[in-house]
RNA sequence: GGGCUCGUAGAUCAGGGGUAGAUCGUCACGUUCGCAACGUGAAGGCCGCGGGUUCGAAUCCCGCCGGGUCCA
């Protein structure tokens, strides 16, 4: 459908030839008149392992470094690589490939790029294959996308595809690839709300590189349609080129695997701490490894079924036993993955993500807790902190990594440990469940399998090993984690259609606010009212937006005066929002705005404090910490940080201490507008804290040592804001500390209720606020002292009035019977009389007494029980009587009614049923 | 953001409307030259906090606080 998009010049005048191969039936095209197959796996297998296709071997580095000087010689701009995780994107949490550094706004067109045409290698996450890694010999949790990219538009080609292709040709050839050997497979692409057409480069059956070539976006209704959606063709036209770093270095040492290639040192050192002889120079063992990786290029590996296909084909083609080869391969396989994961680590807690049950943090503790397991299963025993240290010494190019060492050690310390208690914990917990249904004699069910997974985060497998250590059988589906999945689907489904008013057709409001920021009167001509919104050409009301809620004001034209209650804004137009419902405005109208002062006021102080606040963290707890959320009002504001433990009590303090000398420096607050590119590279992605604005310029604030891209409204010097007063921490989410303070009056405020309080406290017990403490300390211990000696009172006194009660008492068929009233004892004191009495086999007690309405209390003992007395009958009858109701045991029970003056009544009842009980056995 | 879970003695947990329990640990005493082991006994609980329902709540309901965990 896209076959004209292929016709390149470059082909035809450099003797391709375009080929349909019989395998696959797609289009290719090569300089080898006898070649008749695309090159790509499954159709043709691996030729580069033992065979390697360049006349070097590369490491990665001179790897990396040979591409990006190929192109920076070819007029391109190399650039700094961007962090591993996505912090300009609120889309995806992990960088994915290159072209995600530049999505959306310079893709768009919205935002020049930092350099055109440029190249990079950008170390890329990716998670969806996970279950791969290590077991085809070529999947990478992490891998660089090394690049070249073009940004073209019409009004200026920077080039094409055919100098893209050409590109890609030559330096193939200056690496010495054979020129016949290389075909080019066209296979459209789409990805992000992005199309193109594309050609995937191959070389020795192995993918290395795919240029693609976007020029289409995603559109209801296009005319183009690729895998299932529809796109329309846009003016921008971008050349995304992605070169697998690790796939280029493989294929020019032709190692067994890409690990081998890639990693040598790391995977050398962990076979030797697995205890498995990694002999790379015994042809016997690197075959196996070939074959495997060869087949498992051919093949669909994920799940357990689908693996057992691969072990026997490579077990067949090599003549040795599926056992043999599965006992050869599974202890290697996990190395490799371990090798994998411990990097793909390093590059996530390297570039600041924190561990966490929510976002980015989630996925890191995924792979973190996979690499555990790997390492529990491999016998690994050094802790994983050292194995991470290992791979980041042995990545020089990442020096800033080492600089975090100490944070990304801590982290790893306290995630080993705590993934060590859940595990415990859990194993204890299926330990008891599998007793329980070996005691009742079935097998472990399939949904406390699933339910220990899901709540409790204990893997199948340990479930399984568990529960069959204590005997149990335990039956694990191959699908055990859909299963999971299916559990959540069905929550999943809401989607909520926002309609937007139609304000597309309308001026972006002028935003005075930015441009007048001390005033708050302004003069305006109404644009257009819909409902009770009304829309201006100018505005000094600040729009809900960036954690700053609303302006609120009224706006008044001749006599009439409308209420702001709320203040929004959509495509750049900001709507005011009236508390009242007719709005007698029209176009042209002039009107006057009246922004409410003190709630201007109370909100640009959170504001500016919260940037402090930020920064204080940031001084105090480590360069690791990122806002994650924030949201002001004019009582307080809060703001929610990445931390990997619980902000202490001192650290609060400290940071309270910072954040206030900061507003006694009275530093000026700097705002200005910066060109989007510019900024990212002075200042770097920290801009980014309370998300990312759209727009080509940002608006970039300068508060002390913090910069961020904001849009709210701000004090001009620190010293406005006031007392900054911390209120409290609350932790939101493992790994995300949330901080609440108060600033100005409110933080004044909030101080002096919290005197206020002290001070009640304090008057309540008459001490001084000093020695509240203290005496709120004695007066606990002797409560607890005294609950005690009244509890050992009141046995003593049970003790003594059993005796004299059973002198009291009647003689029923050879039951003794009391039913006394003891007035003014507590239910305590009754239960504890009436418990020495059920001691006695012949003896039926009946209590009552007054305190806080009529409380009764039945004995039986054991020959009255056998003589068919059950307390909780005659409790029940006794209860009536006084309006309430009661019950329990047949040789105690209790109970209770509001009707005080009938409780002797209440006794001769009980005495009665006793008296029927009896005469009737 | 959504879901599921747990908070009871120093630790691990049982109980799940009717007198707060077990095991380990601690302490004392006994046995011993001493230790371990054993025996006997004791201390140790705002049953996370606050409301509600009830004659009565550790238990049921709601909210909060503190943990754990899965998914996007």
């Amino acid at each position: 459908m896209l076959d004209d998009e292929y016709q390149l010049d470059y082909f035809f005048n450099n003797g391709f030839e375009r080929k349909i191969c019989p395998k696959c039936g797609n289009t290719y095209w090569t300089r080898d008149p006898d070649r008749n197959n695309c090159g790509d796996a499954p159709c043709v297998p691996y030729s580069f392992i033992g065979n390697p296709v360049f006349n070097k071997p590369y490491n990665l580095s001179s790897m990396r470094e040979k591409f990006l000087s190929f192109f920076e010689s070819r007029g391109h701009t190399r650039l700094n690589r961007y962090p591993v995780i996505a912090r300009w994107r609120d889309d995806i949490y992990l960088t994915i490939a290159s072209i995600a550094d530049f999505q959306p706004f310079v893709t768009s067109g919205l935002v020049p790029p930092p350099a055109n045409p440029l190249t990079i290698s950008q170390p890329c996450i990716r998670l969806p294959d996970l279950d791969s890694v290590g077991r085809s010999g070529r999947h990478l949790t992490n891998f660089e996308m090394m690049a070249h990219h073009a940004f073209n538009n019409p009004q200026k080609e920077i080039y094409w595809k055919d100098d893209t292709v050409q590109y890609c040709d030559e330096l193939l050839a200056e690496m010495g690839a054979d020129a016949n050997a290389v075909t080019y497979k066209e296979e459209p692409w789409s990805g992000g709300g992005n199309a193109g057409p594309c050609v995937e480069v191959l070389i020795g059956g192995l993918e290395v590189a795919t240029l693609v070539f976007m020029n289409m976006q995603q559109k209801k209704g296009g005319n183009i349609t690729i895998k299932g959606e529809s796109y329309e063709k846009m003016d921008n036209y971008i050349v995304d080129t992605g070169y697998g770093l690790e796939r280029f270095v493989w294929a020019s040492t032709g190692s067994p695997t890409i690990y081998d290639a890639v990693l040598p040192e790391m995977v050398n050192e962990l076979m030797g701490l697995a205890g498995i002889d990694h002999k790379l120079d015994d042809p016997e063992y690197t075959s196996i490894l070939a074959k495997n990786a060869k087949l498992a290029g051919l093949m669909d590996i994920t799940g357990a079924a689908n693996l057992m296909h691969l072990r026997k084909k490579v077990a067949a083609d090599i003549g040795i036993e599926v056992d043999t080869l599965q006992n050869i391969m599974e202890p290697v396989e996990r190395v490799y993955a371990i090798a994998d994961h411990s990097r793909c680590l390093a590059f996530m807690f390297g570039d600041g993500i924190i561990p966490s049950n929510v976002k980015a943090g989630y996925l890191a503790r995924l792979v973190l807790r996979r690499t555990l397991r790997l390492m529990n299963e491999a016998h690994i025993e050094v802790p994983l902190f050292e194995i991470v240290s290992m791979q980041i010494d042995h990545m020089k190019e990442y020096p800033e990594f080492k600089e975090r060492l100490d944070t990304i050690i801590e982290i790893l310390k306290q995630e080993e440990t705590k993934y060590g208690d859940t595990l415990n914990r859990g194993k204890r917990l299926v330990a008891k469940n599998a007793r329980n249904y070996m005691n009742k004699g079935v097998q472990f069910p399939l949904d406390e399998i699933i339910l220990m997974y899901d709540t409790h985060g204990i893997p199948p497998e340990i479930t399984a090993d568990v529960a069959e250590e204590i005997g149990l059988a335990v039956d694990l589906p191959d699908t055990f984690y859909s299963l999971v999945a299916e559990s959540h689907s069905k929550a999943d489904e809401q989607d909520k259609i926002e309609e937007m008013e139609d304000t597309k057709d309308l001026p972006q409001t002028e935003r005075i606010y930015y441009t007048q920021p001390d005033e708050l009167d302004f003069e305006a001509k109404v644009l257009a009212v819909i409902d009770n919104r009304m829309i201006f050409d100018r505005t000094m009301f600040y729009p809900e937006g960036g954690g700053q809620p609303a302006d609120h004001g009224i706006i008044t034209a001749g006599s009439t005066v409308y209420h702001i209650t709320d203040v929004q804004i959509e495509n750049g137009v900001i709507l005011h929002i009236a508390a009242e419902d007719r709005i007698d405005l029209k176009q042209g109208d002039p009107v006057n705005g009246t922004v409410d002062s003190q709630r201007r006021w109370a909100h640009m102080r959170h504001h500016t404090a919260t940037h402090i606040v930020n920064d204080a963290a940031k001084k105090v707890l480590g360069s690791h910490i990122w806002q994650s959320g924030a949201q002001k009002s004019e009582e307080r504001a809060r703001i929610d940080l990445s931390h990997f433990k619980r902000i202490t009590n001192d650290e609060l303090k400290q940071i309270e201490l910072i954040a206030n000398r900061t507003v006694m420096a009275n530093i000026p607050v700097e705002i200005s507008w910066m060109d989007r590119t510019e900024a990212e590279q002075k200042y770097g992605f920290v801009l980014y804290q309370g998300g990312v604005p759209p727009g080509k310029q940002i608006r970039i604030l300068k508060v002390g040592d913090d910069v961020e891209a904001c849009g709210g409204t701000h004090v001009n010097n620190t010293g406005l804001i006031g007392p900054i007063k911390i209120i409290k921490t609350e932790r939101i989410q493992d790994g995300v500390e949330r901080l609440e303070y108060a600033a100005g009056d409110a933080a004044v405020l909030y101080i002096q209720k919290r005197e206020e309080l002290l001070h009640q406290s304090s008057n309540e017990l008459k001490v001084t606020p000093e020695h509240l403490p203290e005496t709120v300390q004695r007066f606990f211990t002797e409560w607890k002292q005294l609950k005690k000696e009244n509890a050992r009172l009141k046995e003593e006194l049970a003790g003594a009035r059993v005796g004299a009660m059973l002198s009291d008492c009647m003689d029923i068929n050879g039951l003794k019977v009391v039913a006394k009233n003891i007035p003014g004892s507590d239910i305590e004191e009754l239960i504890k009389v009436a418990a020495e009495f059920s001691k006695m086999p012949d003896v039926v007690a009946l209590l009552a007494s007054d305190l806080n309405g009529a409380k009764l209390v039945a004995a039986a003992g054991k020959k009255a029980i056998e003589q068919g007395v059950n307390s909780g009958v005659i409790v029940k009858e006794m209860c009536k009587v006084v309006g309430g109701g009661g019950g329990g045991r047949a040789d105690m029970a209790q109970g209770g009614g509001p009707d005080v003056k009938k409780i002797d009544e209440a006794l001769k009842r009980g005495v009665e049923v006793v008296n029927q009980i009896i005469s009737r056995s």
